[in-house]
DNA sequence: CGCCCGGTTGACTATGGTCAATACGTGTGG
DNA sequence: CCACACGTATTGACCATAGTCAACCGGGCG
């Protein structure tokens, strides 16, 4: 956790995506007041379920998981937040999920009180936290669909071509025909996104690479000849039934 | 579809809960205007997946489910609207899910276009559906945790649990030692909602009742002898993890 | 009466989990 | 420089949980 240099609200690389996105440049100066940045390192454990949480944030770079935890171990991930995406909730003062940097991470965070007023008092803030909160709602649900309804071949498609897309939108991947995925997950984390277990993963991923719809460079780069096919894989079928 | 009397939104049950819950009168005399009830049967098809959606609505009574199907006919139920939960989506045409009433409903329904308008206007509209999203967004994540890795038993368990909560939270059930629940579902709808097959709840239902955790009134009415114990076979153990 | 729908139960099967051995890459220390 | 340990991943053998297919039950209604 190390100060960082302070960047100009106007230079930030997610201003047209976060929770800032829609304020003018007045608005912009009272977020700039009450700011300040966090440095997170792989594995860091941002806040525990239930802990008390002082701040909210925007992701600037890198990614971290939400998840929750059972007594007895079972783990499952519910939210995996990339750049321009927020962290906690307005009016509450813990969150009910474990936040953990998977990657070396950086967030512009505020401090909940004044954070919460702003809310308040700023429809361009509200609304935009409006929007982003529907669409994780999306996310979510079509989580479910994956979760309880999908095979483990199925569920690994889903997974590849759901990061290929949140990284082609992020704009880190030019849409070309033949895709590379940089998957920021270890095959136990997967596995507790998809609700399997880490050995299955593994097949799964040696399945799909057998039959010439995926190619590994090294474990965890994962090359897509043909997005069609993988898609195909999903059991989405077309292409709709996602959510856009 | 038949035409109901006009309530006035002070006498209307879901006054409190419901998005219009922070609004001054001036305001509700707004939503007065551009209101209109509807009436739905059971297994009434509310929305298809992906049709045009010309209003947005609070349920006043009844009970409706909102769920994903792929190709193939899997379906993955992704949320149960109750009294005073609302169905739409500010800001999109269509909805990604397949509406559908299981009771007898009547919905408070709103145009969309006025009602965009009016989110866009009207802070307490739009900060109390943030409240509501947030709240849906938790109950999402709570869901992928039972879909993701709970065994069977502690699929049905949890479900009847949460059941028991929200009948107790909508003020349906006096919080008394003996739990009732009232099942508005079927066993294959609950399949639906658990990624499980009809067969199986049918088995786990039986076996909760040979092990003494629930009794049955005929196929629908369970009653809880022993709350904590059903909490027990939930696997969340203490009822911490638990949203409140 | 007989049909249909929702539910229950049984026999068998398949998918994914468990446990365990092995491989691979990287950093540390003798 | 090599030996070793550790974390991550792969693969195999076996097993358990839940799915599939099918028979059967019981109540409500035309």
């Amino acid at each position: 956790m190390q100060t960082m240099d302070t960047l100009e609200c106007s230079d930030c690389p997610i201003r047209h995506n976060a929770v800032c996105a829609k304020c003018d440049s007045q608005e912009l100066e009272i977020l700039e007041e009450i700011k300040y940045y966090r440095h997170y390192e792989p594995g860091q454990t941002i806040c525990w379920a239930g802990d008390e949480m002082g701040f909210v944030a925007s992701v600037i770079t890198g990614v971290c998981t939400l998840s929750q935890t059972l007594e007895d171990g079972r783990t499952q991930m519910v939210g995996m937040l990339l750049p321009s995406d927020f962290i906690g909730r307005p009016n509450r003062e813990s969150t009910p999920y474990d936040v953990i940097a998977i990657t070396e991470m950086t967030l512009c965070c505020f401090r909940r009180k004044p954070f919460e007023r702003l809310v308040h008092e700023t429809p361009h803030i509200s609304h935009r936290l409006l929007e982003m909160t529907l669409d994780d709602l999306d996310a979510a649900r079509e989580w479910m669909l994956i979760l309880g309804r999908k095979t483990a071949r199925e569920k690994i498609a889903s997974l590849i071509n759901i990061i290929a897309r949140r990284e082609a939108a992020v704009g880190l991947v030019p849409h070309s025909s033949n895709v590379v995925v940089d998957l920021p997950l270890t095959r136990e984390a997967m596995a507790d996104y998809l609700g399997l277990t880490l050995e299955t993963v593994s097949r799964q991923i040696s399945a799909l690479k057998k039959d010439g719809i995926i190619h590994l460079e090294g474990k965890r780069r994962i090359t897509i000849p043909d997005l069609e096919a993988l898609i195909q894989e999903t059991g989405d079928d077309y292409d709709g039934g996602m959510i856009s």
